[in-house]
Formats: C-alpha cells, sequence, structure tokens
DNA sequence: CAGTGGTCTAGACCACCAC
DNA sequence: TGGTGGTCTAGACCACTGC
C-alpha cells in the first residue's frame, strides 16, 4: 500500500497514520478513536483535514462514527458467502441466511420488515417475464451480526405461484424455507444466476444499513429458475462492502 | 433515491442535481461538467461545497476528473463479466480478456506489464500450496476498452508446472491461450473458485486505473484447479467497481 | 499565462449524545 | 451543558493543463 513517498496529502497521510495505528493495536477493536479535536491538536493541522482523513477510513469501513458521541473501531470481521454452500445448507433445513454467521460464530437475527402482495417494480418484473405491476409477494427482511445490519435481503415471487402456498405468508415458511415451499407446489428452484456490483447506497440503506453515504454496497440480483427454467423468485441483496467476501465455484 | 425531504446535506442535494442533469442529458457522456468556479456562482455556494459535491459523483464513477483541465461526464458503459462463459470462449480458442468489450462493441487492448519468474507473494502461495517466495511465473497485464483501463489482472502458476511450457512465458501463449498449454502438460484447469471483494485502491491501482483514492475496486481472486484438484494457477483481477457487472450461475 | 481542480486553514453554527 | 462530529464559508496557495 505505502508507496515510495508520494507529496501526498495531508489527509492521506494522516488516514495512513490512523490506520497503522488501528492495525497495531494503539486504538483496539470497538474503542474510540480521540476526538478530532485532540487529533487536530496532536497533528497541527486543522479539525476539518482531520475530518477528511476519518472520512478516508470510514469509507473502507474501518471505523464507524457514533453522532454526537465519537468515532469507533470496526468490531465486526469480514463475512464469507460461499453462493454454491449456502443454497445447500438451506436446503437441509437450515434456516435463511445464518449460515455465514454462524460459521464465524456471531449472533445472527433477522427482522422481517415486510411479508405482503405488492405490484412488481419494473426490473423484478423483467428478470420474472411478468408486466410491471403485476402482482408479487414481497419477503422483505434485514439480517443482522451482532446486533449490527449486515444486509437486506428483498425476495419477490409471482404471485399466482406463491398463491398456492399459503406458507410463504409466514415469516417462517416452515421446514427447508422457502424454496422447499415452492418445491411442494412444483417450482422447486434447479438452476441460480447472481449479478454482482458495486454501488453508493441509496437514503434508505444508509439508514437501515447504518452506513453512510460514501460507502459503497454489494448488489446481488440472486434469480432462482424451477425445473422448466422458468424464473420463480427474485432476491435483491444489499450488504456493506467492506463487510463481505463472496465465494462463486464452478467445473469444467 | 429521493426520499420525503430530509434536511439533506447542501452537497448532497447539489450531487444530486448535477447527477440529473447528467441524466437528462444536460451535460452529455464525454462532455466537461462548468467549472467548479462557476457551479459556486451559479449555486449560491463556496467552490469547496461544490468541490464535496463533485466528489460524491467521482466516487460513483458518474464524472472523472482531468487534473488541470476539467471534469467530465464518464463515457464508458458499464461491462458484462459472466464467469462461466468467459472461460468457455477462451477455450475455444477466443483471446484472454476481450469476450466482454466485444460484447459491448468496444474496443479493446491488452498490454503485458511482466512475464517473469518470481517469488510467489504470501498469499498467492497460500493458495497454491506452495511457501512463500518459491518460484512463480507471473503475467502481469492491463486491459483496456476505447484506451480506457478496465482491471489489472495478474497470474500466478507455479514454477515447477511453468517451466514445463516455454509458450507460457509468451504473450501470445498460443491457441486457446495459457489454460489450453496447461492442459498440454497434464494441468488442464478442471474447477474454479472465484473471491469476490470490494475495497479502497492502492496507490499503484490508482494509478494505473486512473481511479481516485476513494473509488473502490472490485478484487476478484481467481483460482483454478486441475483435474487433480491441485490448484495450478491464481489470477488476481483488480477492476474499477463502478465499471462491471459480474454474473455467475450455478444448478440445482 | 489564465483556467482548472486539490488542498488547507480559521472560524463558525448546527444536531446529536451522554451526563 | 459540554463534548462530539457534520457542514459551510472566504480566502489562500499549489500543481497541472492548454494555449
Amino acid at each position: 500500500m505505502a508507496m515510495i513517498e508520494t507529496p501526498r496529502s495531508q489527509y492521506g497521510q494522516i488516514a495512513e497514520l490512523l490506520l497503522r495505528r488501528i492495525e497495531d493495536g494503539t486504538y483496539p477493536a470497538g474503542s474510540p478513536l480521540p476526538s478530532e479535536d485532540r487529533l487536530a491538536d496532536e497533528l497541527g493541522v486543522s479539525r476539518v483535514t482531520v475530518n477528511r482523513a476519518v472520512g478516508l477510513l470510514r469509507i473502507a469501513g474501518h471505523v464507524k462514527v457514533k453522532r454526537g458521541s465519537g468515532t469507533l473501531v470496526r468490531a465486526l470481521p469480514m463475512i464469507h458467502r460461499d453462493a454454491k454452500a449456502r443454497y445447500a445448507a438451506r436446503a437441509q433445513g437450515t434456516g435463511a441466511g445464518d449460515v455465514e454467521a454462524r460459521f464465524h460464530n456471531l449472533q445472527s437475527k433477522t427482522v422481517y420488515r415486510r411479508i405482503a402482495e405488492t405490484p412488481a417494480p419494473e426490473d423484478v418484473a423483467e428478470t420474472l417475464g411478468i408486466k410491471k405491476d403485476q402482482p408479487t409477494l414481497i419477503r422483505s427482511r434485514v439480517l443482522y451480526a451482532n446486533d449490527e445490519p449486515t444486509q437486506i435481503a428483498d425476495s419477490y415471487i409471482p404471485w399466482t405461484i406463491a398463491e398456492k402456498s399459503p406458507e410463504l405468508l409466514n415469516e417462517n415458511a416452515g421446514p427447508g424455507g422457502s424454496y422447499e415451499r415452492l418445491a411442494d407446489i412444483g417450482h422447486g428452484p434447479a438452476r441460480f444466476t447472481e449479478d454482482v456490483t458495486v454501488r453508493m447506497p441509496t437514503d434508505e440503506e444508509q439508514r437501515v444499513l447504518e452506513l453512510e453515504p460514501t460507502q459503497p454496497v454489494f448488489q446481488i440480483w440472486h434469480v432462482a429458475y424451477d425445473g422448466k427454467d422458468r424464473p420463480v423468485e427474485v432476491t435483491v441483496h444489499v450488504m456493506p462492502g467492506y463487510l463481505w467476501k463472496l465465494r462463486y465455484g464452478w467445473d469444467e
């Protein structure tokens, strides 16, 4: 990371200094950084410059600001998500998305925000091969690890399919989860695709995921196809970029 | 994106305003934004505030600053990368990584930076199951589309394998590319994994990819295993986040 | 040389938090 | 109420570009 010694900006160098101190334990995980005023004094620069340096650390997810209180060093470790393995585990009855959390010995929590019939947004409709605003079942939830939000997951199922399995309207869709319910009614997923992008969070995502306008998020556009290759479910995952490592694998 | 009407920061609102103007064609792709001084005048704010607003657009990749000259609206469209398809195409003789570029009618270019024997970095060594600093063949290249850098790709092959196929030392490794050469010597790739992360670019990546310190990059840690499930190649792809959509798919 | 963005400062006011 | 970070300003100096 460190280079020969370009005439770097002060805020860039200060960010590096603070990062070194985080990594060598001067500022341990979970502890607060010194206040920006104090750092400005110590380093002989204005607070604006310190603020900008801290901004770099925030973008990268190294620290998290508690408004009015202070700036804390990130506590959560990076979470691994193995696309294939997680759905395999799910098929064996493991609950939704706490596969990853358990692996890391984190306490997992899922909060459902909304389970209801809703008109399909345009992009979802296109993926599902139905018309915009045709009815779908939405299952929208937020996942937490150690009480910190780790992802938003919004699933959409065409209503003509979903209505055949009333259990899909429950938070707990029963043994094996919603994919097993789809299997019950002859639409068990046989093939998946995921499109991964990075982007800046929307205002809502900033609020829910406790992110800042400058912190990039992963978006995973997950599509499940049944045995006749008909798209039967779309799930949009939005997750803080610094928090996740996504694993994919294939043969041949 | 837009919400009820939170008391948003000025720079945030200005960023939204500028983005609207980009999207509605007021500032077309490839054209310059008005200077920050002019915008500050027009909007009745200080230049620092405009600078900060433009900073948000830069992070998201909507504009690109030409130092000393001006700020341009991004011209390149998003590039799709289908992990499975690209290696399939490669096996049929298509050159390295211009699969995606061709799809988008972009002019593609590959510049090799280094093809040489080199000691394995620690993380590469760990993946390849060899010891740190044991010799590997590195093939390091930068890919461009329409003369803009789109990715850095550094491939490592254990030297004990690579030395059996001298063509791997050529920029053009022959028909079918380097994977065919590995097949020639009994190490044809049979299985792949990719680990995807987002992070901030290093100084070198900023320079090569013409990025700014705040623009996130995708890192793809690509590993090829031969028929005996021995790791025979690691490729690290680093690419501007705003530029790519990564597609993965699997059955069952 | 003039125009552009990059950075820095000192000072200010605000919203939010904990006490 | 005092401490924290969020934001804004006016003014300044710099490096780089293109003429």
